[in-house]
DNA sequence: CTGAAAGCGCTTACAG
DNA sequence: CTGAAAGCGCTTACAG
């Protein structure tokens, strides 16, 4: 049988709340007792039931982590691994767990904020993209349920949205004007997941700098982040542009785009994406991408939402550096 | 503030206990009342509170997942997130919470389980691989404690552990067998992890197989599932031998090898891999790999433990199909 | 500094 | 079929 509160003061000859206040170590207790009480728990080994201890003090120490309903990229994209070990290794610096939440479609993902927030069973959320007009945040905002997002919400300064970000925007806009410094007057940007907030940043500096470089710039957005959809984007970038520089939303489209460039012998373009994906099959020549850090953005996020939950949180965003690898050392 | 089963009882004017029956459906309630409850838990918007509910009923309906420690494959190898994929549908269709921790070192697997255990918050718990001596299993053998492990544990009779695996034995005794068939008669077999029992129970069959076919064999054991442990465990295989065909244990050592092969203009040499890992990178040649299924693994090894935790399961192991996925159709 | 009591939101014998 | 009561394992005012 487990062992319980009442065992250990049982066994230290005190009262339980005696025993509960050690624990805790929140108020002035007698040295003696404090150490009568430590030796029982540690005899009797003793672990307090987090249930309980949750049911009183409303707080469950647990965060809900939405994934993206979306599962290809979810295989093929280690943005999502590596942002979840880092909110894990964030959650558990500060004694707090982690329940994911796969979504397996569009709905899903309403579905398990829902469930989340009406069970009691965790004390913020946390999603892993945002998308415009996007109904998890409308629901946690209406209830005001505390929660961090991976990516840039639509309005950014509600205090109940806390986001992490890379600066996207003055990303590619720095992109745009070291491909101009050096020489590229062509540029096309290939995007997909048009709603992401993560893609409409991106296009959006894209715009702008080629706007003010005086660049011929063209877009093309698919679905999804996939080899496939970087070939049929190609395909359409390609069709009557001398492009020579394409900038993809997603390092899963810049291989597409390398495929349909390599087949059809079109040389020296310069492909730049991002996420910084080792391709492992190593024989293609590489192209440069910009790593968004992901590791760093779950653990920012985590480490938002729970000052938040502290009640001393300073600030309701973070901007994680992105950092361009540039194959070419010096665009 | 959160309405509770007292709010609902009030607003229909039936004790609590009447509530808590209607909506545990277990026993015999007039059809009148149900209705009353019923619509009066649709006008409050009840929602159950899990936490205490789960504090009478003992079972938390949440299961902790614990992942092997060594980040580097994580973040390579799609198993670990198609298993996961696989262990979240599973559970949600059963009703069940997913807790994942991450190890971050050698020892913290064991802390995860240890913390998972006593703190009363999990039903069960489910190990992403099995080793040698495994440090996890034995202590959740020894509490009694609900388990499954992806992978075959050295003890595979105990009733208290349960496992899913591949037949990875019979899957490489096949692989030689059909090597040995289209005329190769030198054959490699790269390991890796060597304490982990997957890799354990593939040599084991590659051995016996080439034994009996009378197949001149070599084994070289590298320390991590990697492509730079591919390189260099080729290095080794190919100094003083003459082989033709190399089984890896795993694809990101198969890239490896290939790598070296194309580096040291080595040709027709017939590799073998396992996982089926798409490479992104797609210009290589493509080799042969084992789908091993990661999905259904996670699957089955929820399914399993869940009718376990309800006491209704027949086996305590399920064996799921890897099947090879061949370049030359037949190989 | 410490204890007795109430309460967190449920479930489940026990009566009737 | 339904209610009153006890209890799950904690925490936290309230006294002293």
């Amino acid at each position: 049988m487990k062992i319980t509160i009442k065992d250990v003061a049982k066994d230290a000859g005190v009262a339980p709340s005696t025993v509960s206040r050690v624990i805790s170590n929140t108020s002035r207790i007698g040295e003696a007792t404090k150490i009568r009480v430590l030796n029982s728990i540690e005899k009797l080994g003793y672990t307090p039931n987090i249930l309980a201890r949750s049911l009183v003090s409303k707080k469950t120490k647990i965060i809900g982590v939405v994934m993206p309903h979306e599962a290809d990229s979810l295989f093929s994209n280690p943005f999502y691994i590596q942002a979840m070990k880092g909110i894990s290794i964030a959650a558990e610096k500060h004694k707090y767990h982690i329940m994911y939440a796969f979504g397996k479609n569009k709905n899903s993902e309403l579905e398990a904020v829902k469930n989340f927030v009406s069970s009691n069973i965790v004390d913020g959320i946390c999603l892993l993209t945002t998308r415009k007009k996007d109904a998890c945040l409308k629901y946690l905002e209406k209830y005001e349920f505390p929660c961090v997002v991976i990516g840039r919400p639509e309005v950014t300064d509600s205090p109940n949205i806390l986001w992490v970000d890379n600066n996207n925007e003055e990303t590619t806009k720095d992109i745009v004007k070291r491909l101009f410094l050096k020489g590229y007057k062509n540029i096309g940007y290939l995007g997909a997941k048009k709603n992401w907030t993560v893609s409409i940043n991106r296009e959006k500096g894209f715009k702008e700098q080629c706007e003010k470089e005086d660049i011929n710039w063209s877009i093309v957005y698919e679905n999804d982040f996939s080899r496939e959809n970087g070939y049929t984007g190609a395909e359409k970038l390609f069709k009557n542009k001398n492009l020579t520089a394409v900038i993809c939303t997603d390092d899963t489209l810049a291989f597409g785009v390398q495929r349909y460039l390599t087949e059809k012998n079109i040389e020296d373009i310069k492909i730049i994406g991002f996420n910084n994906i080792d391709p492992l099959g190593n024989f293609g020549p590489r192209f440069s991408s910009v790593d968004i850090n992901s590791l760093k953005l779950g653990k920012e996020a985590m480490n938002l939402l729970i000052s938040k939950l502290n009640k001393n949180n300073k600030n309701n965003y973070k901007i994680v550096e992105a950092k361009l690898i540039d194959i070419e050392e010096a665009l």
